[in-house]
DNA sequence: ACAGATTGGTTAAACGTTTTTCCAAATTTG
DNA sequence: CAAATTTGGAAAAACGTTTAACCAATCTGT
């Protein structure tokens, strides 16, 4: 059970109203009160139950937005997927975009925690292989929390659905050596996650297998966009000449670097052969078609919302549940299939 | 204000116990005061308070969904903007993909309207040119609803923002009867709602002033897909191949349309001339790079929030706060600039 | 020094539900 | 026919806030 201001007030000897005035600076209280009741709501981690809030001011401070459909691309669609299944249980989705900005994701989680929702699903924006910049115990034993596609050692005892990185990462790579490559790179968008690590680990130990190595100037980052994209692998090439095949983590990136191809007189795939990720919609009629890794963003969103409902119902749920999706390789043209 | 369990109680002559246990069906109530308490209860629009339920309940079934970051999109990019604003301004968003159902956006305005939310922004699923298919009088005097990218008369009341249509469709045929052509087609995705019927008007208007015209049969529906876009641009072409110009109102049909082009060894702009709506991130990139007509989907997301927060403080906002935001046409190649 | 204002705080009601406990009347049982 | 059970409904507490009304004690100006 969450503390709640009449327990502060008991605890520190003064009455709800003081609790209340001293969380929301209605009025002015003595310094010596406010400072006792200010470190017990520090100490045992108060925050507000918005469902009171809400319902004493008549008001949510939230607004519905309603659209009637969705484009398609590889997080709409398990968002979209996520939506439908939470709309079968009878369950509202509160929907935050952080912008990759860990800040943002903490104050984030602390709102949601506010008992304004029963479970969370979270895409983690931390770097993977460093701690996470903000405490998260508070939150993992009163929240049921289940990670989507990017796990965190942070969030280790959490249930995970994910897509097979690892594996996407290795097929790419082992398809790309049965066309006769042998100097690869990977274009990516962002750095030190687990999708990123996890791909670029599993290209590696494909080369690795057959005795080749993918040198770190061989892997460039860039924006996720089409014109990211575009100049990533211009800078590649730049300086890589001798690449001849460059798998891309990113569906913007992919179409850019089909452009930059294109600009730079290579041929795709006879000159530089390309492997995408994520079979975003224009993949299959773009000239060349193109060779890519699939996931199955549909299946990602629904079973992560019925692991959040299973964490909700049973809070003994952990990480033996996790699940993990395969991908999929799509051989078109690009490849040099 | 919303009417509540206690007054239901006071009118029929009952408790608040019964009626609960009336609209929930957790006990055996005789006929006759069931009857009566439902009569009641449909009569004045009974909707439960969520906050209440919640509170009382200590559970929001609500989910929260945290992902960081959000692919590029008209619709996508409003909804972003919108999300920014509303973090900016301390509000969170309650998000709703209804898929073009309008049975579906039903349900879930009245879910919204059970006191979740503050207001509502709303892309209406409805066909313009009929009257909407349920009752929304009991919405409008009590939730503030600003309408976003679609009109309906049925909330001719409420403010709206919205790109110029109209002015869009205009300005493609202009553009298009610039480059001397006389046969026209237009592949359209959703039919009856305000952008299509608008730019088709728009589209026609400008031809009737060049003393020509927009046979229906040069209309053309699709799904709003990039094979749907094929399909459409393949099937228009084969039953009227006079035409050397499509406008396509929209961006995945427009990849699509390029495609099938291709494949049909039509040359853009030289055989078949293309415009496109809503400057999707692979529109400069694509071969041709594709002469669009250009909207500011975060200027419509902000200013609809905008308009939303001052709908929800001040209920005297009414239509006359309209914001029409005007288009862009981008000339690339494919129209044959 | 005394009326008036200010400070720091308390009491208690209210928001709209759900649910436990209770009870009288009606019905069944033996 | 008395005892036991079932039925239909009510009273009241509880969920965790906010806030209007109040009050004693201290401070101000003259």
């Amino acid at each position: 059970m969450r503390i709640t201001m009449k327990e502060i007030a008991k605890e520190v000897g003064v009455s709800v109203t003081t609790v209340s005035h001293v969380i929301n600076g209605t009025k002015r209280i003595s310094e010596p009160t406010y400072n006792k009741i200010m470190e017990c709501v520090k100490r045992h981690n108060y925050v507000p139950n918005y469902s009171a809030k809400n319902l004493r001011n008549s008001a949510t401070k939230t607004a519905g937005l309603v659209v009637p459909s969705f484009p398609d691309s590889y997080v709409t669609r398990y968002i979209n997927s996520i939506s439908k299944r939470a709309k079968e249980m009878g369950y509202s989705l509160l929907f935050v975009n952080t912008d990759e900005d860990t800040d943002y994701e903490e104050e984030t989680l602390k709102l949601l925690n506010a008992k304004m929702v029963d479970g969370i699903i979270l895409a983690p924006s931390a770097k993977a292989s460093k701690p996470l910049p903000y405490d998260v115990t508070f939150l993992k034993d009163s929240m049921p929390i289940v990670l989507i596609s990017r796990r965190h050692e942070a969030f280790d005892d959490c249930p995970v659905v994910i897509q097979d990185d690892y594996q996407a990462g290795y097929d790419a790579a082992t398809h790309l050596l049965y066309h006769n490559h042998e100097n690869m790179g990977i274009i990516y968008a962002v750095e030190d996650i687990s999708p990123t690590n996890d791909r670029i680990r599993g290209f590696e130990d494909a080369l690795k297998e057959h005795g080749l190595k993918l040198p770190s100037n061989h892997i460039y980052q860039g924006y996720a966009t089409v014109e990211g994209g575009k100049k990533a692998v211009r800078k590649l090439l730049e300086n890589q000449p001798q690449i001849t095949a460059i798998f891309t983590l990113n569906d913007s990136m992919t179409i850019g670097a089909i452009s930059a191809l294109k600009e730079m007189n290579k041929k795709v795939p006879n000159d530089v052969a390309l492997i995408g990720f994520g079979d975003f919609p224009s993949a299959a009629v773009m000239d060349p078609p193109i060779t890519n890794i699939n996931l199955s963003p549909d299946i990602l969103g629904q079973t992560a919302f019925d692991l959040l409902l299973n964490k909700i119902n049973n809070p003994g749920y952990n990480k033996s549940k996790s699940v993990h999706l395969p991908t999929y390789l799509i051989t078109r043209k690009s490849c040099g299939c």
